[in-house]
RNA sequence: GGGCAGAUGCCCGAGUGGCCAAAGGGAGCAGACUGUAAAUCUGCCGGCACAGCCUACGCAGGUUCGAAUCCUGCUCUGCCCA
């Protein structure tokens, strides 16, 4: 029923910062095999936003290696544990949501999760079922079995302390939940992010606590974003949405620094490692658009792919104009003698946010008006209908009157 | 409750009476180049029919010919003491 372990191993450890321990990983494979029995492996996520991104998708991502190696996933949607927010590399404390949004983001994070794994075949629980019902003496009891010196050994927090920024009571708590959640649904894997360790290690302790054998734990790089620098965050705007169009997606993708490629083939994409291997050993330019075109089909379909791809030879690489320009029609009012600033006509069609904005476009020799160049900014020009309006490569508009 | 420190443009962050639409970095935009919307280099980066004017340095006043910079009050944030 289960690949053999090195098969297992290989698919399974793909873009994989550490197992720890590694050992009792590969005993637990195994002893699964023997007995023909699915690991149980566990994934939490707390859904303190609407959206995911493909940063999101990472453990996702290796989730979905587990289910297709026959093992059994465990998503737990963290509607209590979001109520608090992970402090893991965080350097200031994370506001509090409330339940209603923690539920009402889960249902959308399911849908988009969805495109990842294989929910007919995931276990998924909320952590709200069992945290709901506990009471103080049962919490006290949970914090009891953590001692603030190694708390202090975080990193994170360690960090906050010495530089006398506050650490809430509360967020000492996180580790624990996280942890009690592996108790509860008895997980033999754990997967996280590298910042994340800690939280996966408590889990192993309140197991060994509870008399149940410890999980492994498996933790994943954080993905780098498109600046190529910070993690993959909304708050940097250096993301790739699951929910985004497929032409923004593919755009995105293609504005990936080439350094990244191998990092987005073995975290993001469906991509096997074999193809993987024969496509960065190639031009990387192919191999980004190959990466692309396997991002797009699987967040949104083969054909949606095919058209982005189309679109982004035409339209990027002959740098031909676009099919679907948008029609901006020119009122009256707005000409004077029939003719219009044409600072304003770019404002106008919506190419600038200003006129200061479309002056400075004018001055750098991004604009031009039906093929030809427009440099002088106080230039009143006169429009035509069909006329083609263009600022910069990627902004046109046509004209209508 | 008392004391101290801070609040600057999209973000970070310099600036302590005129030379400040405000250094530097990041983001963003544009141009060149190219192998792509990569990398690199260069320029731009509050608004306005723009060699000028207007608005802006937490908020409200005040001092001054002149304030991001000085004074007063307020708001918010952090720290320390209680």
């Amino acid at each position: 029923m289960f690949p053999d372990i090195e098969t297992q191993l290989k698919h399974l450890s793909r873009g994989v910062i550490d197992i720890f321990p590694r050992d009792e990983f590969v005993a637990r494979l195994d002893a699964a095999r023997r007995a023909n029995r699915p690991l149980r492996v566990k994934l939490g996520i707390d859904p303190t936003r609407p959206d995911i991104h493909l940063g999101h998708g990472v453990p996702l991502n290796k989730l979905r290696h587990f289910q297709e190696m026959g093992h059994q996933a465990v998503l737990i949607i963290g509607d209590y544990t979001g109520m608090i927010g992970d402090p893991s590399g965080q350097d200031t404390t994370r506001p509090q949501i409330t339940h209603e949004q923690v539920l009402e983001n889960a249902r959308t994070y399911l849908a988009q999760v969805g495109k990842i794994l294989d929910l007919s075949r995931t276990e998924v629980v909320h952590n709200g079922d069992w945290f709901a019902k506990m009471s103080f003496l049962d919490v006290i009891r949970l914090a009891g079995h953590m001692t603030v010196a190694r708390m202090l050994e975080r990193d994170d927090f360690r960090k906050r302390y010495t530089e006398n920024q506050p650490i809430s009571l509360h967020e000492f708590l996180y580790p624990l939940m996280q942890g009690y959640d592996s108790v509860m649904v008895r997980s033999d894997v754990e997967i996280g992010g590298n910042d994340q360790t800690f939280n996966l290690l408590v889990g192993r302790q309140l197991q060994k606590d509870a008399g149940q054998p410890p999980q492994a734990a498996l933790t994943l790089p954080l993905l780098v974003g498109l600046d190529g620098a910070l993690k993959m965050s909304k708050s940097y705007g250096n993301y790739i949405g699951i929910n985004e169009d497929p032409w923004t997606m593919y755009g995105k993708t293609m504005s990936i620094p080439d350094a990244l490629l191998r990092t987005y083939f073995d975290l993001t994409s469906d991509v096997p490692p074999e193809e993987t291997e024969r496509l960065l050993a190639g031009s990387p330019m192919e191999a980004k658009l190959a990466l692309a075109f396997a991002l797009v089909r699987r967040y949104h379909g083969e054909p949606a792919a095919r058209e982005a791809s189309d679109r982004f030879d035409r339209e990027v690489r002959k740098k031909e104009t676009p099919e679907a320009v948008p029609e901006v029609r020119v009122p009256p009012e707005a000409l004077e003698d029939g003719r219009i600033w044409i600072a304003r006509l770019v404002v106008l069609c919506g190419l600038a946010e200003s006129t200061s904005q479309a002056r400075r476009l004018v001055t750098q020799g991004a604009v031009s008006l039906d093929g030809e160049a427009v440099t002088d900014a106080n230039l009143n020009v006169t429009p035509k209908a069909g006329a083609l309006l263009k600022a910069g490569k990627r902004k046109f508009a046509r004209l209508a009157l």
